[in-house]
RNA sequence: GCCCCCAUCGUCUAGAGGCCUAGGACACGACCCUUUCAAGGUUGAGAUCAGGGGUUCGAAUCCCCUUGGGGGCACCA
């Protein structure tokens, strides 16, 4: 096999999508793993809604995710990589018109004249006489005196592609094998410069891809149908052509195309809501993808060195969050401690910012309270829910909540305030999990209670919730004083509540 | 409407003619562990392999048809 040159081109008319992901993801898999080249280039000929904004998301999202280009533009301070540049199409007009002229010049395209009222017009009878909508080829043979006249009205031409009527385009796709697409369902002859002279998109594809010596097109499948345009294009520019791997959509949970009005596609707000990459790039390449085995948790150089495009399916593949959610978990569990402690803050950050917490605990804080954090984390932003008690003033603990189904108020006041003493008694200087269980034990043997009474009323009474991290460490965490003060103001709220009205 | 692609548990998938009375994972149920919640372990339920025809000694696997789903048909990408 000549090197390896793919590619991802993505258009900056929107925040970095999770299909373009896996795309870019399967291309740098294939790459990586023949000791190929990853291109990067930016599609940003619709200058209509591209903006400098979604270029950088795209940007971010893709070195968030651990994917990195060998060739690509000058983005944000980086250097151009590459020999093949420039790597952004507007940057490169003058190559596409350099190219539309010789299709002209070859009368492989011409210059077409109608409005794109006509146009419509001409559609939309297409459309009610249940025609298939197509150009009529009504400029494909103008003389040289019939374009001087619609030059003279001012009428600024499109460039049409022809495309010849009755051929049979045949590829054999990497993923599905042989595809034979008929000319005549290709819509007619393709606009492939607008009247303002820029390109359009199947033809900047079919010249750059020319252009950068790109070996394999792989891209989602709701390219398949375009593919025979390109490959005339190819032919018609005198290149090599490519070959083509088309891989099945990611399909929203109602099995249509993933889209950002029924799910959520920004790869960014995955990463807001606490995914790691890790995470999120073995649940991508799992989605048409498996290694054939069932080893299901693996990192980015596992998934490079079992790649195979042959391999992946060919139907589409329903987006499924929960299942991500169980992998980020997954991933979460396998960090190092510095390291979560690392991703954690920026959550933390989050949670102050919003309130929800009135000072960020200290790395060291953190650090000793990860045991029993790390493995409750299904994404990173879950750790406001996980430890906010510990970083407010106070807690108001619901006196409804801290009463076990067995007691009453007074039982649980009194039961709490026995508790208290002997957790006063452990003292602070031996304030470890481990000092303070045993005599709570012995307490409730003592006095013949349940065990899981007296915890879930102190666990309440501590953190206002009834599902916690293990109680001993969490008021090992909380501190001996705060411990006590949440305690008493525990037992005077029940006391307060069972006293007999005056 | 026309063209193209696709079709195994709810979901992601294994399966390249006999290993399949279809395996794994997520989610779900039960149990174990256990101070709650998780995590972990065990286990259960869940797919007549869309339907129908072939081919074959034998089909989830090959062929055809039907049905269903998706995608594409722009001076968007």
């Amino acid at each position: 096999m000549t090197d390896v040159r793919v590619r991802i081109a993505p258009s900056p008319t929107g925040q970095l999508h999770l299909g373009t992901a896996r795309t870019a993801l399967f291309n740098y898999l294939f790459a990586r793993h023949n000791g190929g080249t990853f291109i990067f280039r930016l599609e940003d000929t619709d200058q209509a809604r591209s903006t400098v904004a979604f270029e950088q998301d795209i940007i971010d999202e893709l070195h968030w995710l651990g994917i990195k280009w060998d060739e690509g533009p000058v983005v944000g301070g980086e250097a151009e990589r590459g020999t093949f540049g420039p790597y952004r199409q507007m940057q490169r007009l003058p190559r596409y018109r350099e190219a539309a002229d010789r299709l002209l010049a070859e009368d492989k395209a011409y210059q077409c004249y109608c409005t794109p009222e006509e146009l419509e017009t001409e559609r939309k009878r297409q459309e009610a006489a249940h025609e298939t909508p197509r150009y009529n080829g009504r400029c494909a043979n103008l003389t040289a005196a019939q374009r001087a006249a619609f030059d003279a009205e001012g009428r600024k031409p499109v460039v049409r592609f022809r495309i010849p009527p009755d051929r049979t385009i045949v590829f054999d796709d990497l993923v599905r094998g042989r595809v034979e697409i008929d000319t005549s369902a290709l819509g007619g002859d393709l606009v492939i410069m607008r009247s303002d002279e820029t390109p359009l998109y199947h033809f900047t594809v079919a010249v750059d891809d020319a252009a950068m010596a790109i070996t394999h097109v792989i891209r989602g499948e709701d390219h398949l149908s375009n593919t025979p345009k390109h490959i005339l294009l190819f032919e018609a520019l005198g290149s090599t052509i490519p070959q083509f791997g088309h891989l099945p959509l990611i399909l929203n949970p109602d099995r249509t195309k993933m889209s950002k009005r029924k799910s959520q596609t920004a790869v960014a707000d995955y990463r807001a809501q606490g995914f790691i990459p890790e995470a999120f790039v073995n649940y991508l390449a799992l989605l048409g993808w498996s290694t054939g085995t069932e080893e299901e948790v693996l990192s980015l150089a596992e998934l490079i060195e079992r790649f195979d495009l042959s391999t992946v399916n060919k139907a589409g593949a329903t987006f499924d969050r929960e299942r991500l959610e169980w992998l980020n978990g997954q991933w979460i569990r396998r960090l190092a401690p510095d390291d979560l402690i690392d991703r954690l803050c920026p959550f933390l950050q989050t949670e102050l910012d919003a309130g929800r917490i009135d000072w960020l605990p200290s790395d060291q804080e953190l650090g000793a309270l990860l045991p029993v954090v790390q493995e409750r984390l299904p994404t990173l932003a879950a750790i406001g829910d996980l430890i906010g008690f510990l970083l407010v003033e106070d807690v108001a603990a619901d006196p409804a909540l801290i009463v076990p189904k067995r007691w009453d108020g007074a039982t649980t006041a009194a039961a709490l305030r026995e508790a208290r003493g002997t957790i006063a008694r452990v003292g602070r200087v031996s304030w470890e999990a481990d000092e303070i269980e045993p005599p709570l034990r012995r307490l409730v043997e003592d006095r013949g209670w349940k065990a899981g009474d007296l915890f879930m009323a102190i666990r309440v009474a501590v953190t206002g919730r009834t599902a916690t991290p293990p109680l001993f460490d969490t008021m090992v965490a909380l501190g001996y004083e705060r411990t006590l003060a949440r305690l008493d103001r525990a037992i005077e709220t029940l006391e307060a509540q069972s006293a007999p009205s005056p």
